[in-house]
DNA sequence: CTGAAAGCGCTTACAG
DNA sequence: CTGAAAGCGCTTACAG
C-alpha cells in the first residue's frame, strides 16, 4: 500500500509541505481558503500523519501513558475505557504499562518506557500515584503527569478525584438515618490513600452521630473478594453482630454478603450491607448492593483532557485538581433496623 | 534532563553509530569484544534508543496492537495482562484500540491508527478476528495479525485458541457421568464464533449419550449476566425443570445460579449448574461455580510471541495455528443428580 | 500569511 | 567485521 505523506498533500495541494503541516496542527496563519483547500486533499488522499516521524521532530509523541498497579482489575478497566475514548478524540493513543513492584527493576522498567516513548504525557492510577519514586521519576523526565484519587503529596502534579471522605461518611449517615447504630467497617488495602480516605468518613460521621466505635467492629481488609469473605467470617461467627456492615468496596461488600447468606441471615432483613464503588458485581450480587459510584470512566476522561486537552505547551499548574462528583446509589442490600435490634 | 542518543554511545565507546545499533539490535557481524564493550557503555549511559526514531527510519515501529471488542470487560482485562507482560520481554509496547462498531466511521478509526501507527504487529480479539471488513484492512496494510479463537476463515491468519468445542463436550460428558440426562444450555453471543461452538460441543455430547435435546431446554443469551438472569427465570419457573443447567460462560452460569438461590432451589442439590470461562466471578459465587479453563492471559501472550518472539522480518505462515489446553475445572455448583430425579 | 533549510535519532543500502 | 552517506516524514527556527 503506499504511503501517502505529507508531501504528496502539498504537492496535490500546490503549497509547501510546512503549510500542510500548520493545517494538521490547526496553527494559525493560514488564509481560510487555503486551509479549507488543504484539507480537502487530505481527506481525498486519506493522509494521516506518521507519528513516529511527528514524535521524532518534535518533542509530542501523541502517546498518553496510563500506568496502573494491577491491569486485571475492573478499576483498571474502566479507566482505559474512559482513557481510550477520549485520546481518540485528540488523535492520540493509549499506552498501558503495568507498574510491577513486585520486581526489584520495577522503576528502571518504568525509566525506560520514558527514555523510548517520550510520553505527552502520563496518567497515574491509585496507588501507583502515591509512590513518590514513581513522582520523581516522571518529574525528572519532565513529563506532565495527572494522578488519580491520590492520598499523598497533594499539589504535587494535577489531579482528579473524588471526595472519598465524604461519600463514606454519606453513605455512614444514611445507614444511621436508617436506624442502624452498631455499623461494622471493613478497612481497605492500606496501600490505597483511599482506603484511609473512606475510613475517615465513616468515623467522622459516626462521631457527629455520637457513635463510638468498638474495635471489635473494624476489619482490616485489602479490597479483595476473598478478604471480604474473611471479614464476613469474622464479623458473623457468632451472635454478636451488627446491624449493619460497611465495606470500603464492593468486591468486600459482595464477600461479605457471601458469608451472611452461606450463615442464613437475611440481608437488609437482619442485616444491611453497603460496598463502595458501584462496581459491575455490585449489581450482579442478590440483593444487588448499595453503594457509591465513583465515575472512573470519568475520572480517567478528564484526566485526558487535562493532559491534552488545553493548549498541550503550556505548563499546568501542578496542583491543579478536578474533583468529581459521585453518587450514592440505593439498592436492596440496605433497609431501616428491625425493631428491637437497635 | 539530558537525553542521551546513540551518538552519544558511539562517541565513548569510540565506534560508529551503526555498530551501536548493531549492538542494540542483536544483529550479527560485530567482534565480542567491541559489542561487550557497547554493552557497558550502554549501561553506564542508561542509554534507549528513540522509539520514533526507530519507527522512523526503519518499518519496525515496537508496537503491537491490541483491538477489543469491548475493553470493559473482564476478557480484555484478561488479555491486556498476557500481551503486556511479554510485550516487555520483547522490549515492545502495547496499544489498546476499542473497535466500536457501532460507530459508523469505526473502520476508518482504525485505518487511520495504522496509518498513524504503523504497528508491527496486532492481537484481534475475539470477536473482532471474526469482522472480514477488520481482516481485510490489515491485510491491505500489511500488518502481521494474530487472531483469538477466530470461528470463521481459518488459515486466514495465525490464530490462538482453545478447542472450545472439545472442552465444551467434555464438561457435558461430565455432567451426563455423574446422572444427568435432562441438561438444559445456555447459548453465547451469537457473532462470537465460541458461543457456536460450545453449542455443538454439548450437541455432541448429548448425542453420544443418546440424549435428544427439546427446543424448550436450549436458551439464548449474550453472555452478558443480565442474560444469564433471563434465562434463569425462563428455565427455573415452573416446576419442569433440567437437573443440570450448562452455560457457556460464567457470567450467564452466575445469572442462573441466583434465580436458583430466589427460587430456593438447591445447588447442586437439586440443580446443578456449570460454566465456561474460568472468570473470576466463577470464584465469588456461592456455591463456587464448576467452569472451564481457559487460559486467555496466556493465549495473548503467545500471540505476542507469535507476532515478534520469532525473527520479525520474517513473514509466518498464514494459518500458522496454536491451540492451547482448557481444563475442566470441578467446583461446587454440580454434582451427582438426585435420587429419582434422572 | 507562506516557505526553504536544517535537523530530530535512528536504520537502510552500499562500500570496503 | 566496520563505517560514511543518505533518508525515513515530519517540525522547528528563521526569513521574508
Amino acid at each position: 500500500m503506499k504511503v501517502v505523506t505529507i508531501k504528496d498533500v502539498a504537492a496535490r495541494a500546490g503549497v509547501s509541505p510546512k503549510t500542510v503541516s500548520r493545517v494538521i496542527n490547526g496553527e494559525q496563519h493560514v488564509r481560510a481558503e487555503i486551509r479549507e483547500h488543504v484539507m480537502r486533499v487530505v481527506d481525498e488522499l486519506a493522509y494521516k500523519p506518521n507519528a513516529f516521524a511527528r514524535g521524532l521532530s518534535s518533542s509530542r509523541s501523541f502517546l498518553i501513558g496510563l500506568f496502573v498497579d494491577d491491569p486485571f482489575s475492573g478499576y483498571a478497566a474502566d479507566l482505559q475505557r474512559g482513557a481510550i475514548d477520549q485520546c481518540r478524540m485528540y488523535s492520540h493513543h493509549l499506552v498501558i504499562e503495568a507498574v510491577e513492584r513486585e520486581r526489584p527493576d520495577w522503576l528502571a522498567q518504568i525509566d525506560a518506557t520514558l527514555r523510548e516513548l517520550r510520553l505527552s504525557g502520563a496518567i497515574l492510577a491509585a496507588p501507583v500515584c502515591d509512590w513518590s519514586e514513581v513522582l520523581e521519576l516522571f518529574e525528572s523526565h519532565d513529563i506532565p503527569v495527572v494522578r488519580l484519587s491520590p492520598a499523598t503529596d497533594p499539589g504535587r502534579a494535577q489531579q482528579v478525584q473524588i471526595d472519598d471522605r465524604a461519600a463514606a461518611r454519606e453513605m455512614t449517615e444514611r445507614l444511621i438515618a436508617l436506624g442502624h447504630r452498631d455499623i461494622a467497617f471493613v478497612r481497605g488495602h492500606t496501600a490505597h490513600g483511599a482506603a484511609a480516605l473512606r475510613w475517615q468518613g465513616f468515623a467522622d460521621a459516626c462521631a457527629d452521630a455520637g457513635i463510638t466505635i468498638p474495635a471489635r467492629r473494624v476489619l482490616q481488609g485489602d479490597f479483595s473478594f476473598k478478604s471480604g469473605l474473611a471479614a464476613g467470617e469474622a464479623i458473623l461467627a457468632d451472635d454478636d453482630r451488627p446491624t449493619a456492615i460497611f465495606a470500603s468496596n464492593d468486591k468486600m461488600a459482595f464477600g461479605v454478603l457471601m458469608v451472611a447468606m452461606r450463615h442464613g441471615i437475611a440481608v437488609p432483613g437482619a442485616l444491611s450491607i453497603a460496598g463502595f464503588d458501584d462496581d459491575e458485581i455490585s449489581r450482579m450480587a442478590w440483593p444487588q448492593l448499595t453503594t457509591i459510584n465513583q465515575p472512573n470512566a470519568e475520572m480517567a476522561k478528564v484526566a485526558v483532557d487535562l493532559l491534552i486537552g488545553n493548549n498541550p505547551q503550556v505548563k499546568k499548574e501542578p496542583g491543579e485538581s478536578v474533583e468529581l462528583s459521585y453518587s450514592l446509589v440505593e439498592r436492596e442490600s440496605s433497609g431501616p433496623v428491625m425493631n428491637g435490634m437497635a
